[in-house]
DNA sequence: CACCAGAGTGACGTTAACGTCAACCGTCTC
DNA sequence: GAGACGGTTGACGTTAACGTCACTCTGGTG
């Protein structure tokens, strides 16, 4: 719940945005965590990571076995914890972490792909967000109703 | 996904959801449904809808063991579907489906108590609203970035 | 060296949200 | 009255996303 909930201004939004896409793009900055330090900030389990692991949505390196996870790593499990936020089912989840991911690669048959898959993604969550608008509205208006019912007591 | 996605300006938005709460408390105008006749209506199987009349989502009446659904049934079910669509649990949308329910009938005690869950919950979606606004946010520099990438060729 | 805490690896259990299957029941039709 | 339908009820299977448990390994510490 403590994620980046910052209703920053229009202009700051999409600035964040670019950092977050450039921060995943950049190998790494020295930065390195350990699988308990993650779980503590994350309030997530170790089995969880592990399994996503498993599910390779995380492929950190090992040094004696160990998992070691760098700022990209740590990046991609914000991004993970977030679109779970958001409805996304780990199998979407991966999707979007490969559009994060190739969307640097030349290819140009990739890139038409990754494309496609962003416009479909973005189409999608656009929807999701009507659907959440218009129960927001229902709320609301049952707020308010219940409000006046209360002070006409 | 063919449900209520109508990207009505925000006055018109406000009045459809005083008309779903409205249809939501008003009893039967005389319009009756089967069951398979809903399933076909909103895409899902008749399992689904006995699942969620197990859970207690809906109470449909019966006729000879038949089930026969209202109107505001008919309501109940696809106000179910929408808030699968974003994203929440069962167990959340019988929650929400007391609150569309139950902010008529009068002691003070039960309507302060769906008060605070209506905010509970608006405020949960306005948060999940903030997440889905950021994610939009990073496919956006994504699918940019891509397509100057590929103009660039 | 003995020991212990932290990390890792199966294997199995669990919960939510259905799907599948078999058997039965009421009604309509021929 | 004999099917043929459409509907109903268990009982059991299934998938996703983990939790739990038991056991092993490894790196310090006294």
């Amino acid at each position: 719940m403590s994620l980046s909930t910052t209703t920053a201004p229009r202009n700051a939004r999409a600035s964040a945005a670019q950092a977050v896409v450039d921060a995943h793009q950049a190998d790494d900055g020295g930065a390195l965590y350990g699988i308990t330090e993650l779980c503590a900030e994350f309030g997530i389990t170790l089995r969880t990571i592990r399994f996503y692991e498993d599910k390779e949505l995380l492929a950190p390196r090992r040094i004696n076995g160990t998992r070691v996870y760098t700022r990209r790593d740590r990046a991609r499990l914000a991004l993970i914890l977030r679109s779970k936020a958001i409805g996304a089912s780990l199998a979407e989840i991966k999707q979007y972490l490969d559009m994060y991911g190739a969307h640097g690669e030349g290819r140009v048959q990739q890139l038409k792909f990754v494309l496609a898959r962003t416009d479909t993604t973005i189409a999608a969550l656009e929807n999701k967000r009507a659907h959440i608008e218009a129960t927001l509205a229902e709320l609301r208006v049952i707020n308010a109703t219940v409000k006046r019912a209360l002070a006409a007591r």
